[in-house]
DNA sequence: CTTTCCATACGAAACGTTTCGTCATAGGAA
DNA sequence: TTCCTATGACGAAACGTTTCGTATGGAAAG
């Protein structure tokens, strides 16, 4: 059986008070200290945290609410802010929401009977439901990644727009005039923006908006980035240069370009996040790189401070800037004709 | 502020015994029921899992203690576990030991401290420190990935000894003689265990023992994956072929492959782990593929048949079969001289 | 030597549940 | 009608902390 504060007020003699008082770091003399330690020590006693959450209604927990743990770019994301969280005393709860927004409603609800002191999601949709139950109960929440629409949170996200343009630069710079795009649905936040990005920046190079057929949605997976560039290179004229707006459309895109006929022309491509990619793909891709540890640190930080603000904040969006990391030209040139 | 019991009470008549009832799924007569899902809507009540846990002394929150959240190994098997857990009523804590011994036991402490109904870890080597407060308090213990040398817990691992000897089988069934392997240090489970899986089957096959200098550690890093194949092809005689122990050195080793001059003879491969890899790279590698859904969703229910179980059971060990997933036959074939 | 003051220790009451032993009521058997 | 039993409701205590208001002891001040 574990040891409790009677224990060390039966080895010590001590009251719970002062016993409490030094579990949290409060003023006890020199002998009341060793006393204490030297039970703990023979009790291999351990601080009770549930306990401790329900009096001092602090469960030192916050929930974390991912559309997808299975990617990178969030994974890399969780891995950082949980050091950063842990290392403030606070453990991580994380659910998996598998991209549907009924799971998500449902994790909010459990993460908020299990009391935690705040929430950062990575929302699937626009809208998110359940969010009122937590601010009714003073529960804050970040958004990262994906604003919502639905509640005044904080957010952290990056400049979705400039991200794309500078794909569509490097691409126009290079001679291309007939760009494609990959990307979701505009229902979620980060394709709608990026999508938007990518007509501003034809816009500007070319003086006209894409093509329609050039940006229709596809289903966010690998398959559907495989299909994706597969109809776009089916088009007339036909594209001669593709912009992925996510991680799965790089990868279904570059698998689609694998199996292309060796005489057919590789159009140019650029993909988003997964440094990783770039170290073993020859030739070297061209990507958009978010800072993902940037934006769990933030993450990390807004959350922790609204936890500690005892007076209401305006809700904050911090935008951060991606990187373009440039691969090699053979990836991004304009060709005429065959290879 | 949040409803509770005692607001039901007001607003229902009833004791908070039978609340209580009720909430657990106890028997209530039709009225009290009807009174009491009012209440519940009109007050927004929920449960206070944390006054619960005090009492109930469980928790319902799980410990995850990984070696490395930023791998995809790993990843895959926690985002299956969750769902498992979560369908279980589970909360899953997260804590990320970042490859640190030290850090690991305090992630067990943290969790104890948080009263956790169970931990499964995929430990960092293979001694764990503080597995002893957790067997004190009655809290099980499920080591996945690797196992643990010193405590009694259930183990849910790969016949690694077999994933490799397919590998090698794989191999000298094509000509190789002459094969190396990138693997970590002996004091890493896996990593033994393979490394022993390799020397038998070399032997197996050619009548004698893999040269010393095949098999020597590189530190568990994609760098480390880079530098040993590079280190191998510079040996006298250079193997034909290599085998990567894992996930990382598959990546080193290819980028490693990438750079070599174009009339270098390349080596044949054999990777680990990460089917992704295999859509996008061409030629299409071969990989030994871990059974990652299987292993997470023996694990989780090892840790709840455990908490369920009344009386102390023997440690268990599930031992689970990798496949070798082969690829173009160019990435093992065997080649006289240059290509 | 008394008074004042500060620092620390203390007792008791919470926090929101579950659980144990007891009690009331309704229905069936005699 | 009486007695017995089963079912569900109840009151109170407990889980292991924190926290509030008060008590106490010793040093400093008078």
């Amino acid at each position: 059986m574990a040891a409790t504060y009677k224990d060390i007020r039966r080895l010590t003699g001590l009251s719970l008070a002062t016993i409490s008082k030094y579990f949290n770091g409060g003023n006890v003399t020199y002998n009341n200290r060793v006393l204490i330690e030297q039970a703990t020590r023979d009790l291999d006693y351990q601080v009770n945290d549930v306990a401790r959450g329900l009096r001092s209604r602090r469960s030192m927990t916050l929930g974390v609410v991912l559309a997808e743990l299975n990617s990178t770019f969030y994974t890399t994301i969780i891995s950082t802010m949980e050091e950063k969280l842990r290392d403030a005393g606070y453990g991580t709860i994380i659910c998996d929401s598998r991209g549907s927004a009924e799971a998500e409603a449902e994790a909010i609800h459990f993460l908020i009977g299990k009391m935690v002191d705040g929430i950062v999601i990575m929302p699937v949709g626009d809208e998110v439901a359940g969010l009122a139950a937590a601010a009714e109960r003073g529960v804050p929440v970040v958004a990262v990644d994906r604003a919502i629409a639905n509640a005044a949170v904080d957010t952290v996200v990056i400049d979705n727009r400039t991200a794309i343009a500078s794909a569509v630069d490097l691409l126009a710079e290079a001679g291309h005039v007939d760009i494609g795009l990959l990307a979701g649905p505009d229902n979620i936040f980060t394709f709608r923006e990026r999508r938007l990005g990518f007509r501003e920046a034809v816009k500007r190079h070319t003086g006209r908006l894409p093509r329609r057929t050039y940006t229709q949605p596809d289903p966010v997976t690998i398959h559907g980035g495989y299909v994706g560039l597969r109809r776009l290179l089916a088009l007339e004229p036909r594209p001669t240069a593709v912009v992925c707006a996510n991680y799965e459309f790089t990868v279904g895109a570059t698998v689609a370009i694998n199996e292309l006929a060796p005489d057919a022309p590789i159009p140019a491509i650029v993909g988003f996040d997964n440094l990783d990619l770039a170290r073993i793909i020859r030739p070297r891709p061209t990507l958009v790189a978010q800072p993902v540890a940037q934006i769990a640190v933030r993450a990390a930080e807004l959350i922790l401070e609204r936890i500690a603000s005892t007076e209401p904040l305006e809700p904050r969006i911090v935008v951060l800037q991606s990187e373009l990391v440039v691969g090699d030209p053979a990836t991004y040139a304009f060709r005429e004709g065959r290879r």
